[in-house]
RNA sequence: GACCUCUUGGUCAAGCGGUUAAGACACCGCCCUUUCACGGCGGUAACACGGGUUCGAGUCCCGUAGAGGUCACCA
């Protein structure tokens, strides 16, 4: 039988890095199995509509490469594929299901179930509906019916017994029927609730594997159910585990500094999949670090195309346990894919975040590519590591002080004023050039090469760190500025 | 609180009854080098705890602890 999987998410405005992960490996399991990867999307609740939401579930899957076969915007045999235009399919269901003793009309009013459930609370109880609606008769039902009272539609759990699913990673789950509730199918506004949307939806689009986060593990044994319920046969389930960071909690009684695991979160400032995007890391990095991170090869290989992956990916490998996010190593995947970029390609990235800092017409953003592109980890890193360019820094006298290269404030004194007459005498400013006649003249002044490169370099650039030693510096700076900054150097230090 | 699930170094993780318990990131050291980085070499560091089963347990079973999830007319 054909693989179907589905990616379901509802539209919130932003790609989740968990969501984004889920969808990775859905659409993996069906590109491995020769499947089918379907995008639905779930908008069954109305009051949390986000404008253009969808259009962020397009474009993000667009970008990350997980094309889908079937969905709103390409179609497929089994639409609509937005929930919202679906309402009246899931009614005849849900009458089905009434008929039939395992769901029936709900007339109970906001105020008495949120009494019960305060009351509930008070006792220090786990609130369940009581059944209360189950024991109306049928006149009753269709008096209601036919005054237009509102009502939902309510599963029917069994009172005893167990309820239970297969799950492809965690094994067989058990619960006993008495500790569910009877959930809502339809609401009132007549859109059905997730506890249903999803059971109806997946069967009619003929999903054989569910995919999704494991906050629905504890809810899955209601769902199947309802697969009973219909007589359907209920699909292969994998719930994954969710994406945690790991942020400063509260000092413990000793003062000691305590760490906290939560969910990634959005609305708690964790970055989407569009926030690392725009920050300057590439998409490939992204999914391959995202792969990763609850799966894997079982290998020692961790380089993967997107291709790659859809030839190795499968269920076993994926993880049992929630996994942290961890930036550094994001970070190091990405150096590593923008280190084996084309410098052409390099260049053409770099670029407006070099113009953050330096005005393009000024510098030679060529020559500056070839020296960075060794040395960025993430593009936003890049007008930080340039700016000194563009303006000399503050810098303490200190900086002129190197244990390794020998060099003292007082050298450095020596070694500018050695250097500049040096510098002066050069007028055809290219790095070769500044390279060669500067290390001729050394051996002259009796010093090394690094009691004089290392203040050079730090007068001129008034950083400890720079992308590219003294020459390379001297030359991006172009000669005027290169001597100006060295005689400011060399008033401060007489 | 009730129910469900999970538990190998700081992090990601391999392992599926017998291993000196892989590898990667991070960290530390050394080398290379006109700085930093890159690169190369090396190092520190783990089976949550307690009981079983077994000739033998990180691997199987039971507890305990800790962590996560769920308990909506949200998904």
């Amino acid at each position: 039988m054909e693989v179907r999987t589905r990616f379901a998410p509802s539209p919130t405005g932003y790609m989740h890095l968990g969501n984004l992960r889920t969808a990775l490996y859905t659409y993996l399991f069906a590109r491995r199995n020769g499947g089918k990867f379907i995008l639905r999307i779930e908008d069954t609740d109305q009051d949390r509509e986000v404008e253009g939401a969808v259009d962020v579930i397009y474009n993000s899957l667009a970008t990350a490469g997980l094309t889908h076969d079937e969905g709103p915007d390409v179609g497929g045999p089994c639409g609509p594929y937005i929930q919202s235009e679906r309402r009246d399919t899931y009614r005849p269901w849900a009458e089905k299901l009434i008929a039939s003793g395992h769901a029936y009309y709900c007339f109970c009013s906001k105020e008495r179930l949120d009494e019960a459930r305060a009351e509930a609370e008070k006792r220090g109880e786990t609130f369940k509906y009581d059944k209360h609606c189950l024991h109306l008769s049928r006149e009753e039902i269709q008096a209601k019916l036919d005054a237009g009272v509102p009502h939902v539609v309510r599963q029917n759990i069994p009172t005893e017994g167990k309820a239970g699913f297969d799950d492809v990673i965690y094994g067989r789950v058990e619960v006993d029927c008495d500790t569910l509730d009877d959930n809502v199918l339809i609401k009132a506004d007549g859109l059905p609730t997730y506890n249903f949307a999803n059971v109806v939806d997946d069967h009619l689009m003929g999903i054989t594997h569910v995919m999704r986060g494991n906050e629905y593990l504890s809810s899955a044994p209601k769902y199947n159910l309802l697969y009973e319920a219909f007589g359907w046969e209920p699909p292969k389930y994998v719930h994954l585990t969710p994406v945690m960071v790991e942020v400063p909690g509260p000092a413990d009684e000793n003062g000691n500094p305590t760490a906290i695991k939560r969910k990634m979160s959005k609305r708690k400032g964790d970055p989407s999949f569009e926030d690392l995007l725009a920050q300057g890391y590439l998409t490939e990095a992204v999914i391959n670090y995202l792969a990763l991170l609850g799966w894997s090869p079982r290998g020692e290989r961790e380089f993967f195309t997107l291709k790659e992956l859809e030839e190795v990916f499968d269920l076993e490998g994926l993880s049992k346990s929630p996994s942290v996010f961890d930036q550094a190593k994001l970070n190091w995947f990405n150096a590593e894919y923008i280190h084996k970029l084309s410098p052409e390609k390099y260049l053409e990235l770099a670029t407006p975040w070099l113009s953050k800092a330096l005005d393009p017409a000024k510098f030679d953003f060529h020559r500056l590519g070839k020296l960075l592109q060794g040395r960025t980890e993430v593009f936003n890193q890049l007008p930080g590591m340039v700016r000194f360019l563009a303006e000399l820094p503050d810098f303490p006298l200190d900086y002129f002080a190197n244990k390794k290269q020998k060099s003292t404030v007082e050298s450095a004194k020596a070694a500018l004023e050695f250097v500049k007459p040096v510098l002066e005498g050069i007028s055809d400013w290219t790095e070769t050039n500044l390279h060669d006649v500067v290390m001729a003249a050394i051996p002259a002044s009796g010093m090394k090469n690094g009691q004089v490169l290392w203040p050079l370099r730090i007068a001129i650039s008034g950083q400890q760190s720079t992308p590219g030693g003294a020459f390379e510096i001297a030359y991006l700076l172009g000669r005027d500025e290169t001597l100006e900054r060295l005689n400011a150097a060399l008033a401060r230090l007489a």
